[in-house]
DNA sequence: AAAATTGATACTATATTAGTATCAATTAAA
DNA sequence: TTTAATTGATACTAATATAGTATCAATTTT
């Protein structure tokens, strides 16, 4: 069971990529070449982040995409909504024929907590908050005395 | 982003009607049609919860199949396991190429937590959780005095 | 005017999920 | 002892989701 897929990875990335240089326009082929993503497929993940306001962009040369909304207010939740849609744990909850009337649904209940945990879980975790892991990880480790 | 497929579903169900006549064989056939679950494909999710030991079955006439685990050693995490694979958030850090050796993976910490809440969660519900639910969910409502 | 870029959209390929069908072997019961 | 109900095994099809490619018009800097 895979949690996110490609699209919502690559998204976290491209989002990593522009939240790390706010203020500036980086270019879908820039972000596609350093960062290992397919181009087409990266340029059609930005255009849906345009969309939801996360991102602006300009065209022609020198133009690219720029980081619009605060990173700190994106979460993995929201990248997943939009890329996968809604968490939702099982169909069930909506079929009536199951859980309508008469018989209710053992599961609902669980199912429900579960899905607030799950959620509440990827809520945590911002792009702001990736971003600041990265750049901890990315300085150099200091030298233990022996 | 659905959590629980269709797979995972019908063996929840199918586990909940076997428990609860824990001791007897029940037929494909009858769960099936009972639980609205399509029958041929009910008998392949039978057949895999036989290769992991979770119940048994009987050939012939009268056949069918029985509980063997104890319902409360089932949890929904293994049931998940093995319908969906084993719950993995990302590839991401499986992928040398991205998380190798020179630059860490940004994401994989916050993913690995996430992970484990995500399992965690699961393994609290088990199919004798869920039966014990169901049935105090089936009990009439004690009425309430005006 | 040329080149680099995005916007929009259509298309293909692959994998996963969902569901169906078939036939041999087994068992209880008529 | 024959028949019917059942599982075991396996192959197949259909639908959907995921992943990736291609094209062309519009825009903007140089």
């Amino acid at each position: 069971m895979k949690v996110l897929t490609k699209n919502t990875d690559y998204a976290i990335r491209a989002l990593l990529a522009l939240a790390a240089k706010k203020g500036s326009y980086l270019s879908a082929k820039s972000i596609a070449t350093e960062h290992d993503i397919p181009y087409q497929f990266l340029r059609r993940l930005l255009q849906e982040m345009i969309r939801y306001d996360l991102i602006v962009s300009k065209d022609g040369v020198q133009g690219g995409f720029m980081m619009k909304k605060d990173p700190d207010e994106i979460t993995v939740t929201q990248l997943i909504e939009i890329y996968q849609g809604k968490v939702q744990v099982s169909e069930c909850m909506f079929r009536k024929q199951i859980c309508g009337n008469r018989a209710r649904c053992v599961l609902r209940h669980e199912i429900m907590r579960i899905e607030s945990v799950v959620q509440s879980e990827f809520e945590k975790v911002t792009i702001g908050k990736l971003l600041r892991d990265l750049e901890a990880a990315n300085k150099p480790e200091p030298e233990l005395k022996p």
